[in-house]
DNA sequence: CCCGGCTGTTACTTGCGGTAACAGCAGTCT
DNA sequence: AGACTGCTGTTACCGCAAGTAACAGCCGGG
């Protein structure tokens, strides 16, 4: 029968996909984002072209990777603010959330937010005026789903679509710079972080005195 | 005279250099961050090993590129944070200075935001647990300068050394997500941008009120 | 006069991304 | 049975970019 025989090297050309994925994985958190084909092929202990024919190109292969984790990670944020407790609460526990897990395993943070999407080889397939490209898609997803989030469950007036996308970029673009910072320093415990941020967002600026002395801020 | 030969000689290799930089430049903004270093010495009008000899590899090339222009933004920055007005005004014109920046030179803002260290060559210098390195320096600096400057004007209570530089590295890292999101997408002018994030940095979060319907935020 | 230190060159090595071209091994259709 | 299809995998190659000798000319100072 087709179907079944369709069916069958589907499946085991999906499970053989994972199975190299899994072995990219362990490579590119060992080696970095700089993990050239050959070790990973070696890894997997087949040879490059069959790399190439499952994923077409080195940035195929990357952006199955970083699918699996971004996934992950949006799936546990979601988790954090989807959950039942006051406004502050959530916000603490999603920023949480992200700090521990970026804490947690480090190399997949980086390689995350590093796709460095290099055309190196043979041919330059595109080149004209690429603005604001190159940032890492996570973010872009993180502040799309954010935004999804606010639009839907706060009233933002006038020109609320824009303005929740606004705030969903940026407050992930700020959780994420601090906690870059914050990974490679180590200057407090994640908690002081947590309630640093979270009291930033909760209007301090607005309200923390001038010192007596200078021209104030 | 020996010193009068010296400076001569000095003179003339900075000025060199000066125009290797310029060149480097122009091919940098127009080939973005994978320009070749061969491409790169032909606009100079000269071949690689100068190139080499001037910069190290190309890491050091692309550093002291980086700097001009690094140097450059945070001297407009600087003058933004420091005009003669009252607080929110200056919080409105620094987040103006970045965007209107990075809006009239998106390929040096790309530029500067891509490092993407490569190794690339002959061999693989150090691998050892590099977290929150690749960060780009200029958001660093950024942070830093702007956590300073929150540090010498404005009282956060005890710990504010740490809690500046949070505020700091998290304010440049939504300044930076909203702006590059903002670049690719233009989805508003940029006035309405400054202002929506000027809001957010003033605490409407935490007065913005819930939707009738849903969970609330 | 020749030496030290600069400018510059050509020609090479190494390593990586990517691609033929080929070989074996199912299962399927006639 | 035997040709066909579609996968698995291989070796061997191309092109290109980073980086490095090794060599050649120029010029000021002992």
């Amino acid at each position: 029968m087709e179907t079944t025989h369709r069916n069958e090297q589907q499946r085991s050309a999906d499970q053989r996909r994972r199975e190299l994925l899994e072995a990219a994985d362990r490579v590119v958190l060992r080696d970095g984002p700089q993990a050239s084909m050959n070790a990973i092929a070696a890894e997997a202990g087949i040879t490059k072209p069959i790399l190439y024919r499952h994923f077409g190109d080195k940035g195929g292969l990357y952006r199955a990777l970083a699918k699996r984790h971004t996934d992950a990670l949006l799936a546990a944020l979601q988790g954090a603010l989807d959950a039942p407790a006051d406004r502050r609460r959530r916000v603490e526990a999603t920023l949480d959330t992200y700090l521990t897990a970026i804490e947690a395993r480090p190399q997949v943070y980086r390689f995350l937010m590093h796709p460095s999407e290099e055309t190196g080889g043979g041919q330059q397939p595109e080149q004209g005026f690429d603005t604001g490209r190159h940032s890492a898609p996570v973010l872009r997803r993180m502040g799309e789903e954010l935004a999804r989030v606010i639009a839907e469950r706060v009233d933002l007036g006038p020109n609320s679509e824009v303005l929740a996308r606004v705030w969903g970029h940026g407050i992930v673009g700020m959780m994420h710079a601090a906690g870059d910072w914050w990974l490679g320093e180590r200057p407090c415990p994640r908690e002081e972080l947590v309630q640093g941020l979270a009291d930033l967002l909760w209007g301090h600026l607005e309200r923390v005195d001038d010192k007596v002395d200078g021209p104030g801020f």
